[in-house]
DNA sequence: AGACGATACGGAACAGCGTTCCGGATTGTC
DNA sequence: GACAATCCGGAACGCTGTTCCGTATCGTCT
């Protein structure tokens, strides 16, 4: 295997002018999601990209894909924040909670991205599912750790947890009385070992 | 005022047809809830219930109004369930953990129930409203009553803790890995005042 | 430079949804 | 039996996401 991939035939480079349209893509996407919440009408994009329906699909499979493009890094970043919170932080714990803090902080900015996150819809149910398989591990290592320092109660589940903290945010921005922080702050206090 | 109500024209009573036409609409929609989910397609409901689209409207102001209609009855017997638990049950918290418990049967045991209550469509949202309306009172009393016996921390708004039961229980049926159950003991764990 | 094939674009077209609307059928009353 | 009030059915509208293909553009090779 000299070649750069196994059998991959000679792909000439994408064109110009499909890369520039993905940044516009892009680019229009992310205004679009801040003005009108991630699940804007498609055509409201395109239009905003100055660009036509076909080229979207060309460019991602569905609205999914490109919420996943424009807020992928962010949940990249949010990801790394784990292991370097554990360093930080004075406790497992500490550097627990501040993560979860963080990921709230997240979600909750993006217009409409928690209720995205607790839709029935297939394609939004992708979306969760990359998030989760991303920060899922994150999550695990900080919770083993404040399990070894023996601070939590063990066998808590990083998926469910971070399922539950992702459902609980859902309905913050249609709703002022409630504020998700409240109880994800309450339910990992349940996962905390009484001090006796 | 001697009459039944302020300034009311004699109103004909409702023809038999049209109270025929409702009853088959919420046995239909009823069972169609729980074949399809109760956010199956309305024309499904009409379907099943071999009446015109229109008839539906007539009857109920959108599908919210029909899911109402149908589950308004458990949700009142949920309601009634509270102050029953707070005398049977050993203690105000055992009793707040006994109707939790039944709350979330009722809502998981119904086939998207859940995850339209964690809705952003504004036809569920009045649903999650309704059902808010009626539960938060008897949710509250339950906490004060914890509350005064000292087994709880002070402080917990009802209506919060609602709403987020609510959102804990999306996405259950889609998701194998995830049991609302487990995080709704945790939350309600993180009331708790721990027994120093 | 010119030409040709690969690539990408645009938007019409389709399917499915909730909701509205009104001509016509049904019902209760006089 | 006749006449209103009431109610019904389903076509029609507007809004979705998604697919599809004729056309335009780009990169390359002569």
């Amino acid at each position: 295997m000299t070649e750069r991939d196994t059998a991959a035939p000679p792909r000439r480079a994408r064109r110009v002018d499909a890369r520039r349209n993905e940044q516009k893509l892009l680019d229009a996407a992310a205004s679009v999601f801040v003005a009108s919440g991630v699940d804007a009408p498609i055509r409201e994009i395109a239009a905003e990209a100055g660009v036509g329906l076909g080229t979207i699909y060309r460019h991602f499979p569905d609205r999914t894909g490109l919420v996943i493009a424009v807020y992928g890094h962010q949940v990249e970043t949010c990801a790394e924040a784990g292991r370097q919170l554990l360093a930080e932080e004075p406790s497992p714990l500490d550097a627990l909670l501040a993560w979860v803090e963080r990921f709230v902080d997240f979600v909750i900015t993006k217009h409409g991205l928690a209720d995205a996150l607790g839709s029935d819809d297939p394609g939004f149910q992708r979306l969760h599912a990359h998030f989760l398989d991303r920060l899922v591990p994150v999550c695990a290592e900080l919770l083993a750790a404040a399990e070894d320092a023996g601070q939590i109660t063990p066998g808590v589940d990083a998926y469910e947890l971070m399922r539950g903290i992702g459902n609980l945010c859902v309905g913050h921005e249609s709703d002022d009385r409630y504020d998700p922080r409240h109880l994800i702050r309450l339910l990992v206090r349940g996962l905390r070992i009484a001090e006796s």
